[in-house]
DNA sequence: AGAGTACATCTTGGATCCAAGAAGGGATGG
DNA sequence: CCATCCCTTCTTGGATCCAAGATGTACTCT
């Protein structure tokens, strides 16, 4: 039988630091990471930094070039835009091939959603509002009910945020612009008209991301 | 030890063979690793297998319970369905969302693929008309020429392959059946009628798929 | 002086050592 | 006779040791 184990072990807790650091910006692409300096820094021996970098390299965080080191990887320009269009893909997956109710009840979440957006676009907090607007695209997928799916979604964000944080800050006033694009996809979503959906959702993408992919790479 | 290619690292190799044992059925899920019998196996230390095990749990083909061991990972029935279902998805991703060059194109190359599966029919070569069909199917996600998506698609098939060498059953009659839903797909595809290709390819994944939930096609 | 080479140093990869924990078995008590 | 507890043994996780390769520098030869 599956006991849950009392400590856990270092592996994890370097691997969870690591990940950590790449998705807030203090680990960013193309930084060679040293063992050494790991192990010092996480107060461990280099053997579970080895194992944390090994399964980082298989999650797709990093390039291990043999006897040189573990670099930061860095998505290239055609990465990037596959990336956006497989969020695309997910994304816009679930508009027509959905149960009329679920779909309803996706609405009438998403509406709240966007009014919570709103609020919080007024009082200006920008953290809360990203995130809400990650939720909000998430949630297109999350009707689904796809655990595989959504967990690769989760990885194709992840990749995303990490390429947004390399940019200078420039998401700045275009909130407005943004609810009012959320409000007409949940409409589109309303009356399953895909076609029209999957355009507009990739107006909406390529207008958010496309500045970030073509200014930085 | 010392003869070793100093090109390729032992934990690359280990990880190679590990992976092709788990492709190839010789390691199936709800197998126990043992770190010792698989160095004593390997010719090579417990440093690298350790490596390669780490990478095998990211990729999502083991289960690492501390202190206990690796155990291959055997899909739930939800998880197998989720598989499925993201294939379908996949596979539909692009039905209307490519250029009709780029469609006529792969409507004429996957003509060309079912007239050799017919051939390799009558000529009773299975293996090779299995890799057919994968073939088949997968050019449905390559003409979106992502290769993120492609990618991820690879996987969900490495995963279907797995489950179907668990089950015993082999199809082996129903390949006329198997040979008239792909050209139904093919012609569906032409038109660009997704809704009713996706219907379509539901009902053939399910069909195949559906008995034994394993795969096949 | 410039280029090529040899060496010194640093880093990673593999092997080994040691400790902690889990599984199994046997003894003991109810 | 069965359940519980302890002890032995085996396996994994972490730390350390050693070798091989790569980098950078300084020296030498033309």
């Amino acid at each position: 039988m599956e006991t849950t184990s009392k400590t856990e072990p270092a592996v994890e807790r370097v691997h969870a630091q690591l990940r950590s650091w790449l998705l807030d910006g203090t680990l960013s692409p193309g930084a060679m990471l040293s063992e050494n300096d790991l192990s010092s820094r996480l107060a461990v021996s280099r053997t579970p930094v080895r194992g944390a970098l090994r399964r980082l390299e298989a999650e797709g965080w990093l390039t291990i070039y043999p006897k040189r080191g573990a670099l930061v990887r860095r998505l290239s320009f055609e990465e990037a835009l596959a990336v956006a269009d497989a969020r695309q893909v997910l994304e816009s997956a679930y508009v027509d091939a959905v149960s009329d109710e679920a779909r309803a009840e996706l609405c009438t979440r998403l509406d709240r959603m966007i009014d919570e957006e709103q609020d919080e676009a007024r009082d200006g907090d920008y953290v809360k509002l990203v995130n809400r607007t990650i939720d909000f695209h998430r949630a297109f997928v999350e009707v689904g009910e796809n655990p595989v799916l959504l967990q690769f979604y989760d990885h194709l964000r992840e990749r995303q945020l990490v390429m947004t944080l390399q940019t200078p800050a420039r998401v700045t006033g275009r909130w407005e612009e943004f609810t009012r694009e959320h409000r007409n996809l949940v409409d589109l979503m309303r009356t399953g008209d895909r076609e029209s959906f999957v355009t507009a959702l990739r107006d909406h993408i390529v207008g958010t991301h496309g500045p970030v992919l073509g200014i930085r790479c």
